[in-house]
DNA sequence: CTAGGATATGGAGAGCTTCTCCACTTAGCA
DNA sequence: TGCTAAGTGGAGAAGCTCTCCATATCCTAG
């Protein structure tokens, strides 16, 4: 068991990081995040040795939200748009916390791990709607994509919308050049 | 007139920056890179007053080489065929140059406008060909895509297989994801 | 061939950063 | 109310980026 104080500075530590990752960028100073909560620097790397730890207790959330959300757009009318929105949604959560995703994406810590399945999980539902995988190929007609690509392209994409902050079109236009195969094509944004 | 000796040592810290950064990545330190070319910090900031100008050096190759295989590829039977080959040198590059794409893609400094534009360049005259803007669109036929857009998911691409490493094929089957509108789609890798 | 001025150098140092360590404080049980 | 295990904070080591300027080096004009 945790005691009390330690339990508090603990989400204090969480509470400034979520603050400054979002005001400075992933580039921020944990020095910084220390300070702001009002702690000790001993005190934030004995919560967070690494500070990837740091960083999943943050997506940590994000990553429940993402996978309410494709709970909910399983019983969307067309399952393709269903699961070209989520994409959208992961896309835009990457951009979002900024370069943490790249953390995210790499699945380096085992801390990651239960977020990477979480997600996966979600997006291959959404996948076995949008194209179930007995569907007989026709001719010339590529396979099923894997979800896990599916995912790290959405990634990518969002990575690519927080190296050009201010075009605010970039993730659709760029997820509009995506074709999950067997499904629809996107329709062209607006 | 830059002196002998100058030019010397500015061929000195570029050849090891494209050591150091093609050994650990792009968080090198730049300390380090001064040291191995023999000079000092300030030698190094003297001729690359920000660390960017020092990655447009290392880039510089890279890029004219990218345009010389566009230009190789202008001549290719199929158009869509080319363009797709030579997005894909372009996520490969991505890839090897690791982090330093990002800089890369950001265009944020003047000394990589030029890079930029010639690359984009390259793109519009290997898309012209691939797709002539003039194309009558069959109805619900997205328009022609921005060469930008599909240089920027591209290097995306190749960020994100940056992070995958040892997954070789990663770059081939996120590409065949993409379909550039009005051209055939992508043959499954293999 | 040399002297002088323009040019270029390197490393000490300022001010950051991350991360470790341990003397001290404090919560919470008996 | 103690006592003790758990938790703390901040000094400090090591390393980073970037600046500054006394010093060394080039190269040209005489």
């Amino acid at each position: 068991m945790m005691r009390a104080d330690a339990r508090r500075n603990r989400e204090r530590i969480v509470a400034s990081a979520r603050e400054v990752f979002a005001e400075q960028g992933p580039g921020a100073s944990l020095n910084q995040v220390a300070q702001r909560a009002g702690v000790g620097a001993g005190t934030l790397y004995r919560h967070f040795p690494t500070s990837q730890d740091l960083l999943v207790e943050i997506i940590k959330d994000d990553v429940d939200a993402l996978c309410a959300r494709g709970r909910e757009l399983a019983d969307h009318p067309s399952p393709g748009e269903a699961l070209r929105t989520w994409l959208r949604a992961v896309a835009v959560h990457a951009t979002a916390m900024r370069g943490l995703v790249a953390v995210e994406m790499a699945g380096a810590g085992p801390a990651l791990a239960a977020c990477h399945d979480q997600i996966t999980a979600t997006g291959a539902a959404l996948l076995h709607r949008a194209r179930p995988p007995e569907t007989a190929s026709p001719a010339g007609q590529a396979g099923a994509p894997r979800v896990d690509d599916l995912l790290t392209l959405a990634n990518a994409i969002g990575w690519a919308a927080e190296q050009s902050p201010g075009d605010e079109r970039l993730i659709d236009r760029l997820l509009a050049l995506v074709t999950i195969p067997g499904t629809r094509k996107a329709p062209p944004p607006e």
